[in-house]
DNA sequence: CCTGCTCTGTGCGGTGGCGAACGCAGAATG
DNA sequence: CATTCTGCGTTCGCCACCGCACAGAGCAGG
């Protein structure tokens, strides 16, 4: 428990090198660990809580784009040799991760093929978690997109309880907050979830895949089948 | 002209290793180069002529996601050391590239460490894309998307006439070719553009500027800073 | 020349989501 | 205990876009 998959993955000597320049860093809940165009100064690896991806364009608030936990790590893009943050990084599940400062991350994925091996899939399938959220914010409605959402974070959360607000969901999912009360209202009907001043609660969870869009799935299987 | 942009920053010896293993290749309108899943057999770098990067979810018509002219190359994600194709991608302005079958182009990215390091800035150009396409996709309306599509063939295309039906764009966009008439004819009304049966050209560059969303500036920006 | 096809334009009712505003109740503060 | 704040629910008018259907207009082929 507590541990990251992309770290487990690695060799005895190679994790150890890892770790031994990381160090334990705490994710504070809404935290901003990243502002786009920003240099970058450390690489994540989340091993409790989330990390949400989040775009915006001018006049309008963010969407989310994609989460990382404990599966993943924030700052893959290093791998491509470019040191400029892409996206905003917000925490959304605390938690704790291990945060490595950029240039020894560099290099140790200049010394470690497994290590840059892992990074490489996993940027690839933060791409393809990219695409598919174009897909879903165009087509798929406010529900389906929510019960992904709340899957996801389960996944990542490792809980079936965690702490958000309705207002929260509404910035994430790039909708009114008034859209989401109506779409959690519709998920608590049917017994899905429960939720109560910012404590959200999954109670079936088969029925809430049943419930979420294909893009759950997608992005599932898409790692699965890379990591 | 008729030069692809990334072979150009190749010094002597890489751009003549590259182009050794290279062919020329027809791009014809409307073939499909990849399909999501597939093995990857070719990248394609396009001198003229363009590509779209599309995603699709089951039960919708697709949309575009990026798009690939003699800017970039199709198969980026080649550097990440995954092999199997991710996007759709589809021929949308007839022309020609440079292709290379993978096993070589793979082995020439080990060998040249300019080419390695371009197609990496340009995979996370593609990346940013990505980001703002989902944000775009989400917030903006039809007929500045519309504006921003035509502002990125143009400069991809190199030419202020294309061929594009009104279909094609409805599908581009993800909406409805009812959808493109109305934004079409708005931007003709303000003697924009012209177009007639699948002829689409440019008669204001600059107020087609001002008529797209500001991801048009935006995924420019991104492409200058890096390339 | 007529037929058939492709591309474009229009009209209709329906709806999912938007923006703004207000009420209310649980929790926190003093 | 009273006040304030935060999170949730509802309502109302509005609009961009949807799905569907049909009409006309360029263009090609027999």
């Amino acid at each position: 428990m507590a541990k990251n998959n992309l770290i487990e993955l690695l060799p005895r000597t190679e994790r150890a090198r890892l770790l031994a320049i990381s160090e334990p860093f705490d994710l504070v809940l809404s935290d901003v660990l990243c502002e786009p165009g920003a240099q970058t100064r450390h690489a994540y690896f989340p091993t409790e809580g989330f990390i949400s991806l989040v775009t915006a364009v001018p006049g309008h608030p963010g969407v989310e784009v994609g989460m990382v936990g404990s599966e993943g790590l924030v700052g893959a893009y290093l791998a491509l040799d470019v040191t400029v943050e892409p996206l905003h990084t917000v925490v959304q599940g605390a938690g704790s991760a291990l945060r490595v400062a950029t240039t020894p991350f560099m290099q140790e994925l200049g010394r470690s093929p497994v290590l840059r091996g892992a990074v490489n899939r996993y940027l690839y399938v933060l791409m393809a978690q990219l695409a598919t959220a174009s897909a879903c914010l165009r087509f798929h409605e406010i529900e389906p997109r929510l019960a992904r959402w709340l899957l996801m974070s389960q996944d990542r959360a490792h809980a079936d309880t965690f702490h958000v607000t309705q207002e929260f969901l509404a910035y994430m999912l790039g909708v009114r907050r008034v859209g989401i009360t109506g779409a959690a209202s519709g998920l608590r009907r049917d017994r899905l979830i429960e939720y109560r001043r910012g404590e959200v609660t999954i109670l079936d969870r088969a029925g809430l895949e049943a419930a979420a869009c294909t893009c759950y799935a997608a992005d599932r299987k898409s790692y699965d089948d890379r990591l």
